[in-house]
Formats: structure tokens, sequence, C-alpha cells
DNA sequence: GTCTATAGTAAGGCAGACCTAACAAAATGT
DNA sequence: ACATTTTGTTAGGTCTGCCTTACTATAGAC
């Protein structure tokens, strides 16, 4: 099974193939402070487990397996900072932050009602008003 | 620091502690599925980080600072758990479980804008207002 | 009072995620 | 071309949280 710890992995690597270029081991230890060694071992358990292509210097490719994976976590991801920053009005580095944490916890059903209710939410405007209740407060 | 391990056995003792009676390592164990040993280190751990009073048999004991560190988890819990439930409409179990989750990853400033908005939800009748949309959808 | 079941501890192990230090190989600067 | 980074790996360790097995101490049953 994929650990919390993996997750994160495999979701910046899908994200920086997806956006611009090549990652590489050492980006990722910078990204998440850690050591080179700790990201060698992660890639490797990856490519054991058939979500990344590594051959070290070479680069670091995405499986289609590691694709979906990735996508669920970054879905979970989006919804989860989306209702923190759109709706509760937290700014979005902390948003972000939670949703980093929260992501590798969270089950799908609260994650679906998440979305749904943030939806529902930016229809009727309850951001604005909650928004003006909550400027009104301070 | 206390990990989220060991917040799990604290916020257990504290809640048995001060709803009914008594509470045995054994207790725990099966509570939480796990091993007694496991149970037994994780106590003697609380106990190093003057948490609980923990004399074996004797029986389990909370520190004020144990108290306050409870009180902290649970409170979380019970803000998490009250927007999954009220407000989003997920059933208690589910509920329960991903704020025995998420209360161990999230952070202050967003826990409280939770709290805040599952108020104005409920004040606005907001709740009400999307389970209806909600159940006209299936 | 003995004997059995229950509760707790100790010892030894495993996996995940991290570390440092030492080293090899490749890329870069000049 | 050669020296110096930079990048990645290996080896050896730590810590947390869990396990099993085996042992001890106690509480209750009879």
């Amino acid at each position: 099974m994929i650990t919390k710890g993996l997750e994160d992995y495999l979701e910046i690597i899908y994200n920086k193939i997806s956006s611009d270029k090549d990652i590489k081991a050492v980006d990722i230890a910078h990204e998440f402070n850690v050591a080179r060694s700790s990201v060698s071992e992660a890639l490797i358990r990856l490519a054991d487990m058939n979500l990344i292509i590594y051959e070290g210097r070479k680069g670091i490719k995405i499986t289609p397996e590691g694709k979906i994976e990735a996508q669920k976590i970054i879905k979970k991801h989006k919804i989860l900072s989306d209702f923190f920053s759109e709706i509760l009005g937290i700014d979005l580095a902390v948003s972000e932050e939670n949703a980093c944490k929260i992501e590798h916890v969270i089950n799908e059903e609260v994650i679906e009602k998440i979305k749904v209710f943030t939806d529902f939410c930016i229809e009727k405007s309850i951001n604005k008003q909650f928004r003006k209740t909550n400027d009104n407060d301070k």
C-alpha cells in the first residue's frame, strides 16, 4: 500500500511533470526539506510499486498507474484547498498547507460532500455573505 | 513533542475518565485493536511526558497538563465532527472516523474558521437548505 | 487457599520515514 | 582537460508504532 509519505512524493512528481519539465531528486529534497538520501529511498520504493520510472540522473517519469494515483490525491487537495480559501476565506498558503496534510487521511465520502457543498456555497454566494459577517465581527 | 498516536491514547483516556470511571490498558487495546504491549509502551511514554500518571494495575490518571492537551484535541474533534454531520449531513460514524484522523493534522486557524462557519451555517439554516438541494439531486 | 483467567511487562522484531557521513559519477566552470 | 561542484547511492543509525511470544503478578472462582 502507498503510504502518506509516498503520496506526497508522487504528488509533487506529478505536479512538476505536468506543469513544466523534469524533476530531479534533489529538487524534491529541497521542496520537502529532507536529505537527498531520503528522497532516493522513496523514489526507489515508488518505482518498486510501479508508480514511477526512476533511472537516477536520467530522470523521473510517471507511469499510467502513478498518474491515476496522483490525480486522486491532487483532486482531494484541490477540493480542500478551495474550500478553505474560497469558502472559509483562509489565505492560500495556510489552505495549501492544511490541504497537504488532510488529503492523506480524509475519506472519499467526506471529500465528495465538501466539493458539492463548496459549489453550493459559491452558487448561493454564501462565501461572500460569510466573509461579510466575519469582517464585521473583527 | 506529542505524536498523533499518543494524542489518540490521551484522548480516549480523557474521555473515559471524564465520562465514567477508570480505564485500563487492556480496554484501550480493545478500543484501538492493538496489542496490550503496544498500549503499555504508549502509556509509559505519556507518563514520561507528564500527561498521565500510570501505575500499572493501579490505574491511569490524567495530569492537569494532560487534561489541557486532551481538551485541545477533543475540541478539534468536536468542531470537525459537528461540521461533517450537521452541515455536510454525513452520518455520525463516518464523521467521527474522519474527525479522528484530521484532528491530528489540522491547524488552529482552520479549525477556528470551521467553527465560526458552522455556527454561521446553522444560524442561517444553510445546512437545511443544503440538504434539500442535495436530496433533490439524487 | 489454590488455581485459572486476566492484566501488564519485557524482549526481540519489523516497517516507515527520517538522519549523517562517505563515496561515486556526472555536469560545469575555467 | 582538469578541478570543482552537484547529484545520487550506500551504509549505518534513530525514532515511532506496531507486532508476537513468553513471562509475572494479581483478582476472582471455587
